[in-house]
DNA sequence: CTACTATAGTTGGTATTACCAATTAGTATT
DNA sequence: AATACTAATTGGTAATACCAACTATAGTAG
């Protein structure tokens, strides 16, 4: 079930070994978004973006950035969601070809609701841990995710 | 860019940190995952399956259950790897309705050189930490996967 | 041993995601 | 004022993934 290996030097190995537990922590994790996001017919990049939004409204290309997509798929990602009146678009009164979009309060409860369902989902996880190893985890993971 | 929040409780606060420090962590370890896939036509979803693949034969109905997709996913899936030449279909000699799929040469081939340059990936993460913090990680992420 | 039921996969249909190339519209530059 | 650049959309294609319906094989009941 490794996802990775060759690794046979004897400093690789644990290299190796954390390398096979952060992916398989991933793919639960992202199990856990997915099946949120579908209970509320959200794809796991219609989940980013509601999480991205929430905090403040992005042009189009700024999403494109975020999510790491093509202006063009975000275009679809915006219009189905518009449709569904999980958010707006806004026009730039700076620059005419911007569009800027911005969450409803629809949109905005929804993601509300999604944040509070994926840390219910993932709390039988993280609760198998004291409150001192929670703290020691969250400063490991955030010391990598800065060296990135 | 707290996916999640909405936790006042003082408790509650180191949990919520690491639930966004692993949804964070989940989402640098699948766009590595997904770069790696697409540098060879491989869509998550297929370098999952060879991943599975590596160490066992397995039947279309187990790919479904390992992978938490329907059937009729794995066949399409299945047909397009079939094509690429990356794995084959066997008849099951016992149980004439199953199907077997198993790597080609080509397809192991690939699933090493994928799985030695996903570690090549992530190790400028994991090698932000030292031997003593990898094991330490290694250890907390394992405690919560058993629980899981 | 035939008839029902269950299981394993496939097929056909649809929606979504995502890309690329081409286009439209607005902004900047020279 | 003409040219180049940027922002977003549109159209086309392929892959992913679902569901429902179907085929074929296997197991069970009468």
């Amino acid at each position: 079930m490794p996802f990775t290996e060759s690794a046979t030097q004897p400093a690789q190995l644990d290299q190796q070994a954390l390398i096979d537990a952060l992916v398989r922590t991933s793919f639960v994790t992202m199990a856990v978004l997915t099946k949120i996001g579908a209970e509320h017919d959200l794809s796991l990049t219609q989940l980013r973006m509601l999480a991205i939004l929430r905090d403040r409204r992005a042009k189009m290309s700024a999403l494109a950035d975020y999510l790491g997509l093509d202006k063009s798929t975000i275009s679809g990602l915006v219009d189905r969601a518009e449709k569904r009146g999980l958010l707006q678009r806004e026009a730039n009164p700076v620059d005419g070809r911007s569009v800027e979009v911005v969450l409803t309060r629809e949109g905005t409860e929804l993601a509300a609701r999604g944040a509070t369902e994926i840390a219910g989902s993932l709390s039988p996880m993280t609760n198998t841990l004291n409150r001192a190893e929670m703290h020691r985890l969250t400063t490991l993971l955030e010391r990598m995710l800065e060296h990135h």
